[in-house]
DNA sequence: GATGAATGAGGCTTCATTCAT
DNA sequence: CATGAATGAAGCCTCATTCAT
C-alpha cells in the first residue's frame, strides 16, 4: 500500500532540528504580536507542527519565551562581556564597539522586538520580568558599569561620575532601548524615519562628550572618541 | 422633569460626566496592564459602573482604547513651548527647566501612562500612532531642536552639534521617555527601583557635559549646569 | 419585532434560583461519573445553561464540588450533631437514630455517591481530600467518639472501649460506608442485591452487642438495643 | 537465531515476561490514581518501556485495565477456605486467623489495590464487576457464613444470629475492606493515618463481643477472643 | 518487536459582547 | 439609561493513540 508520490507523512521525525525551528517560529510571532497576544497555535502552525508538539519541547508559553531569550539574547550578552573583558583600547572605543555590536546583533534584527515586548509587558508577567531582570538587565547593567569604572580608573572619564548606583547606566542605555522601541512603534510609519547610523553616532558623540574629562574630537573616520585616544 | 433654571441637578451632571469617568478609569487600567491584558470588567469596576454601561458609550474595547488615548494625548507641550519662547537665561538652564518641568507635569503623573501606551501599543493602532507622531513627537522634537540651536548660537553648546536632523533630539529625549516607561513596567517590581530625582540629575549631568563646549561644574545646589551659567 | 410565540430567550435571568439548579445538576453528574470524569460542559448542559455560566457562580471545578458537599452533606452532619446534643435516651438508641437517620438522608439517596467519590478519588485531589477530611470526616468521627464516651460514662457500654484514638470509630463507620459503596459498585447488578434494612439491622445488632456490657435483647419492634434500655 | 537447546536466552525470557511486567506496572499506577487519572506514559515509564510498547500488548487503556484486574483478581481465597475447613479450634479463633491471615496475605500487599480498584471502578466496568462478584465476593461470603454457622452450632456464638442471608457477612467484611480502601486513598495524607494493627484489634474486639454469647475477655497476649477460647 | 515524536480531540477557564429587564 | 446574567468563541494545556523508523 506504498504511496508512490512521496506524500508527506502526517509528521516527520526530527527531534534534533525541532527546537530550533520552534524557537524561530516563536520569535517571529512573539515579536509580531507580543507575549499576551501570541497564540501557541500560531507558533505551531508557523513551525509546521501541531499544537501538542510545542509541549514536547517546552513546558508552557512562558518557558517557550524564556527559551527564545536564552537562545537569542543571552548569547549576545556573552559576546559583549567577552569583548569587554578582552578589550585592549580605551573605554571610549569599547563603548563604541559594544553599542555598535549590540545594534548589529540585536537592535537591527527582529530581536529588538523582544526588548520592546519586555518593556511593554513585563508588568503583566512577573515571572518573566524576574527572569529578564536576572538574565539580561542585570548583566547588561554590569557591562556598562564596568565600562564606566574602567574609564574613570584610566583617567579617561570624569572622576566624579557616579558608578555606584545604576541610574547613570540606565541613562546611558536608554537611547539604545528607545531606538529599538521606535523601530517597532513608529518605525514602520513613513512619518519620521530615524536613520539608525546617524542616531547612534549622535548618541555616541553626546555620550562620550558627556563622559570624558578631556575635550573630544572626531577622528578621521568621523567616529567620535576621546581626544587622548586619538593621540 | 427638566429643570427650568439651567442649573443641572446632580444626577444630570453625573450623566454628562460619565464618559470622562469611564475614560479616566480606562486610562488607569490600560496603563497598568496594556491593551491585551485589561479586562473591561476591571475598567467598569474601577469606574463604579456595570460592564454593560461601557457599551453604551463605546462601541467596543478598541474604540474605548482609542478614546482614552485621544482624550489624554492633548499635550501640555504648550507650556514647554511658552517657557522656551520666554526664557531669558542660558540654554542649559532652559534644558533643565524643561526637563524638570516635564517630569513634574507629565512624567510624574498619570499622563505618563499615555506615553507608555503609545510606545507599547502604537504598532497595533497605526492611526493613533500617526496622531501621536504629529501632535507630540514632532512638537517636542521642535522644542529640543530650537533649544539646541539657541545654545549653539550663543556659543554655549558645541558648534559642531547637528541641529538639522532629529536624531540628536531623539537621543536627548530618550532617557526621559524610558524613565516613564520604567515607572510603569519594571518599576513596580522590587527589582531595580529607579529614583527619578537621581536619574534625572544623572541625565542632566551627562547631557550638559555632552552638549557644552566649556568645562562644566556643579553649582552650589548640586545641580549641574554649564560653568559659565554659574558665574 | 416581538416574537408572539413565547420563544425562549437565549437566556433567562434568574440569579437566585441558579445556584441551586447548578448544584443539583453537578450532584447528578459527579455521582454518575466521579470527579475526574465529569466534564463541566455536561454539568452546564444538564442545568440548561452554557459552560461560562458555571463560572459566574463557582470559581472552578473543585469549588463546585465543595459547594455540592456543603449544600448536601454538611447540613446532614449538623442535624446529627444536634440530634446527639439533644438526645435524652440511651447511647444505644442514639446510635440507632444516627445510623438510620444518616441512611435515610444520605445513604439511601444519590448523596451516597459523594461518599463513594471521595473514597475513590481523594488520593488524586489533595485539596479536596483536605476539605472533606476537615468538614466531613472529622466531624462525623467526633460524633461517634462522643457517642462512645457517653455510653461508657453511663455504664451502658463496656468500660474498656478505646475512645481515645479513632480506630474504633472508623471500624464502626465502615459498614455504613461500605453499604453506600455497594449501592454504587455492585448494587446495580442483579447479582447479590443487599437489602439495606436488613443490612442495617444486622449491623446495629452486631455493633450494639459488641459495645454493650449487659446482655442485649431485641425489643418488641424487632429493634435491637441494650437490655437495660428496655427496662 | 533460534536457540536449539530449549534454553531461552535472556532477551527471549524478557520478551515473554513483558506482559507481566506491564501489568505489574499498570497495577501500581491504576491503584495509585484510579482509571481516569492514570496516564499511560506513567505506566510505561514504571515498566521501563516506551508508550508505544503498551499498544503492542493491549488494544487500549480500557483493555489494559481489564487485563490488570483479571490478572490479579485470582483470589487467595483458597487458603482461607482450606484454613476454615481444617481448623480445629473455636470459631472465634478461626475468625481471628482468617482476618489476620487475610490482612497479611492480601490487605497489606499490593493485591489490596485490586479491591480498591473494584470498589472504585466497577461501576464503569460491569463485566469485571460480575466477574469479581462471583469469584471473590460470593466465595468470601461463603467462608464467613460457614464460620458463623460453625460458631452458632457449637454454642459459641449467639443462636439468634442470621446466617441465612448475606447481610451479616457483608457487615462483618466491611471494616476489612474499608481498611484496604483507606490505605489507598486518605491513607497517604498526613491527616488521619490508621494503624492497621490497632484497627484490626479494635475490629476483632467489637466483632467477637458482638457475636459471642458468653462474656469475652482479653487473653494474656492482649488479643481478644471468647472467654471459653482462653480456657 | 520497540521506539518516541507527532497528532488532535477534548477539558478547563477567561472574557468581550449581548440583551432582557 | 443602567444593569448584570448569560453566552460562546478562544486560548492554554493534557494525553490517548498512531506510525515511520
Amino acid at each position: 500500500m506504498e504511496c508512490p508520490f512521496g506524500v508527506k507523512p502526517r509528521w516527520a521525525r526530527r527531534k534534533d532540528a525541532r527546537p530550533q525551528e520552534l524557537l524561530a517560529a516563536a520569535l517571529d510571532i512573539f515579536v509580531e504580536r507580543g507575549f499576551a497576544m501570541t497564540r501557541l497555535e500560531d507558533v505551531a502552525r508557523r513551525a509546521g507542527v501541531s499544537k501538542g508538539t510545542l509541549y514536547l519541547y517546552f513546558t508552557n508559553k512562558e518557558e517557550l519565551f524564556k527559551a527564545v531569550v536564552r537562545e537569542n539574547i543571552v548569547p549576545t550578552l556573552g559576546q559583549a562581556e567577552d569583548m569587554a573583558a578582552n578589550h585592549q583600547g580605551s573605554a571610549s572605543e569599547l563603548l563604541r564597539c559594544i553599542v555598535l555590536g549590540w545594534w548589529e546583533r540585536v537592535g537591527n534584527t527582529k530581536l529588538s522586538g523582544i526588548t520592546k515586548l519586555m518593556l511593554s509587558e513585563s508588568g503583566n508577567f512577573p515571572e518573566l520580568a524576574r527572569f529578564y531582570q536576572e538574565e539580561v538587565i542585570m548583566r547588561s547593567d554590569a557591562i556598562v558599569r564596568k565600562l564606566l569604572q574602567r574609564g574613570v580608573d584610566s583617567g579617561e572619564f570624569r572622576a566624579e561620575l557616579h558608578t555606584g548606583n545604576s541610574s547613570l547606566t540606565k541613562v546611558m542605555v536608554s537611547p539604545i532601548l528607545m531606538l529599538m522601541l521606535w523601530q517597532h512603534s513608529f518605525g514602520m510609519n513613513a512619518g519620521l524615519q530615524i536613520d539608525p547610523q546617524t542616531y547612534l553616532e549622535e548618541y555616541l558623540d553626546l555620550c562620550l562628550h558627556g563622559l570624558c574629562r578631556q575635550p573630544v574630537t572626531a577622528d578621521a573616520s568621523g567616529a567620535v572618541c576621546c581626544a587622548k585616544d586619538s593621540l
